[in-house]
RNA sequence: GGUCCCGUGGAGCAGUUGGAGUGCUCGCCGCCCUGUCAAGGCGGAGGUCGCGGGUUCAAGUCCCGUCGGGACCGCCA
């Protein structure tokens, strides 16, 4: 090593010593006769004094003038007591100072594009193109430490328990999550292409085949589809396949896990167990199938109060089969016609024709507003008590298609708790969403989920569904329940799983049913259906979604600032440039353009 | 594919109903300075106001288009 201490880890005990440290200047103070400099390496700040007094120290003293920000130096020297009343007790390291007998400069820096500074706000454009500077700062580093904190509990809790970490490929099939895949073309056949994996769900399955039983992997996953804070198309999960288990095995890992990144990372104890909700309450009662439980309020249904309304909005939803719903707003009765009218386009934003309101007078607690025109007396007069409004709250309703208009109002709920300050930003609301619905009905024409029929599965096509479906899920696909679960925090889906079929004969139906043919099924996971004829065993697993556990344990807004390299929402990567077009040559060599042969596959 | 917000020296921001010369803080360069720690003092350099078009006597400011970034919807566990 070049270096005999780091620069962070220096203390009283150290006085006197000789030392050597490399690092960068982080700062200089430059008085002309003496020279400060925080030295800065991994392990935090140190100041260094510069100051003359022998030859050598002369020396280095002269040359510390043309010392710049983010110059990359070795210094020999001797820790000393700060001069009484000159600590720095900000500074871990502020009891002791460097004084300098020898300066190495190991690199120059150019100007800085941003100063990696604490305070200084950067924009993300400039950060993510010098990313390696962006690094530099406390902040942004100590994400990136975290994380691998967190990929070490993780291996910790698995190994712990027998799980054997196992890689899988990226160069593979596409995989059935339902989103559009990665393609990359094969040179040695031209005009075939590999997708790189949505996830790993096929070889985890597999591996428990293999008789791995218990399977783990911090695995990347592809999916082509846009970018939110929380997603984007490369990323990562804690995968995990267990043989042998029910759902409530695989929660009981979750949960480890869960509790000991947050016990460890955020100092959390996590009240365990943790609260399962059923997939139909949550959505009944928050709108989302991934509720944010830091704040109580709740959703009331309204279609048997208000059945037999005039009013055309409500009575048609209700007509036709629908629903109609409420969620308060406390205290919103104060808010100003051009607030009220906000809501609307807040609705319009989002797809809804609207969002229909009713105000509560603060004093006299009458219900005023365009829409309490439209409504009877009677509905009028016990619509507080229904939907639990207290004088000067505001009440908006959604009516339509079930999940629909409760998906509107679990919006409006988000929405309502931002902007009334309900949320607890300090604190942390764990849940297990269970029991999710096995199939929905295939609306959109543009779906690109696997098979033909008009149900699509919710979660992927071998999730199992539950004992009381398994004999009868084709009688009601849209009531059957899955052995499917989410772990939900703060209102962010951090995990979900499910337990998987085993059973050839109930693999077919679910095929079946969504209209998936056994030449389609052969075509597609034909290997995983082989596999599954040497005696699979029953299995089920979870996958964490990584970036987003980190991001929520790092107390960031985006799952960018717990990616080394993140990239920009156009898939462009501000460091590199990628993506790229390629030459002639390459396009050649890759076969993008050939025609692939008709040849059996063997596979099948 | 859609909605909203942003784009002004290297960084972060201000710039009013369109009105003379685009301003501030930090950084950068030079000089001074022996106890600072987001050091201080003096001086200096650095700008196609993202780009293109339009309205106007006059555009950083208004309009249209376009590019880039961000948030969201669609899409996606």
């Amino acid at each position: 090593m070049i270096r005999t201490q780091a620069a962070g880890t220096l203390r009283a005990e150290h006085i006197g010593h000789q030392v050597t440290l490399a690092g960068w200047v982080a700062r200089r103070r430059d008085h002309g006769g003496v020279i400060f400099v925080d030295l800065r390496d991994a392990s935090g700040v140190v100041q260094v004094v510069f100051r003359g007094g022998s030859a050598e120290a002369d020396t280095a003293a002269s040359a510390a003038h043309v010392l710049r920000s983010e110059f990359c130096v070795r210094i020999v020297g001797t820790v000393e007591r700060r001069p009484a009343g000159n600590e720095n007790p900000e500074l871990p390291t502020g009891e002791v100072e460097l004084t300098v007998t020898e300066l190495d400069v190991l690199s120059e820096s150019a100007p800085l594009p941003f100063p990696i500074d604490e305070h200084v706000g950067v924009g993300e454009e400039a950060r993510l193109k010098y990313r390696y500077l962006d690094l530099r700062r406390s902040g942004p580093a100590a994400a990136l430490r975290l994380r691998s904190d967190a990929n070490r509990i993780a291996r910790g809790v698995l190994g712990e328990r027998d799980f054997v970490e196992i890689e899988t490929p990226t160069l593979t099939r596409s995989t059935p999550e339902g989103a559009r895949d990665f393609l990359v073309p094969v040179r040695l056949q031209p005009g075939s292409w590999y997708a790189l994996p949505q996830s790993p769900q096929l070889f985890k399955q597999l591996l428990m085949v293999a008789g791995m039983e218990r399977y783990y992997q911090i695995a990347r996953c592809y999916r082509d589809e846009d970018f939110r804070a929380d997603r984007q198309p490369e990323f990562t999960q804690l995968d995990i396949e267990m043989s042998f288990v029910t759902q409530d095995d695989v929660i009981e890992v979750g949960e480890e896990i869960t509790a000991a990144l947050w016990k460890e990372l955020a100092g959390v104890e996590i009240p365990r167990p943790i609260p399962r909700i059923t997939w139909h309450d949550a959505m009944d009662r928050y709108g989302s199938d991934k509720p944010d439980l830091r704040y109580d309020l709740t959703l009331t249904e309204l279609t048997e109060y208000l059945r037999g309304t005039e009013f055309r909005v409500f009575a048609g939803a209700i007509a036709a089969g629908g629903y109609v719903g409420a969620v308060v707003m406390p205290g919103g009765a104060g808010q100003s016609r051009k607030e009220l009218d906000g809501w609307q386009d807040w609705a319009k934003a989002r797809g809804a024709k609207g969002l229909a309101y009713v105000v509560f007078d603060g004093e006299s607690g009458a219900p005023k507003g365009p829409v309490a025109k439209n409504l009877s007396e009677e509905h009028l007069a016990g619509l507080a008590d229904a939907v639990g409004a207290k004088p000067g709250d505001a009440v908006f309703f959604a009516a339509g298609e079930r999940i629909g208009a409760q998906e509107l109002l679990g919006a409006a709920r988000q929405e309502i708790a931002r902007r009334t300050g309900l949320v607890d930003e300090n604190a942390w609301a764990f849940c297990w969403v269970t029991d999710a619905p096995m199939f929905l009905p295939v609306e959109s024409s543009d779906d690109v989920a696997v098979g033909s029929g008009s149900w699509t599965a919710v979660h992927h096509p071998f999730t199992s569904p539950t004992a009381e479906w398994l004999d009868s899920f084709e009688q009601d696909p849209g009531r059957a329940l899955a052995y499917a679960y989410d772990i939900v925090c703060n209102g962010n889906e951090i995990g979900g799983g499910s337990i998987r079929i085993h059973q050839d004969e109930v693999q077919r139906r679910v095929f079946d049913l969504l209209g998936i043919t056994p030449d389609d099924a052969a075509e597609k996971f034909g290997f995983l259906l082989e596999a599954f004829k040497y005696g699979p065993p029953p299995h089920g697993g979870i996958a964490f979604g990584w970036d987003r556990v980190c991001m929520l344990l790092a107390g960031v807004d985006s799952i960018r600032d717990v990616i080394a390299f993140p990239k920009s929402g156009g898939g462009f990567d501000p460091l590199t440039g990628a993506p790229t077009p390629i030459t002639p040559q390459q396009r050649r060599e890759a076969g993008v353009d050939a025609k692939p042969k008709p040849k059996a596959d063997p596979a099948q």
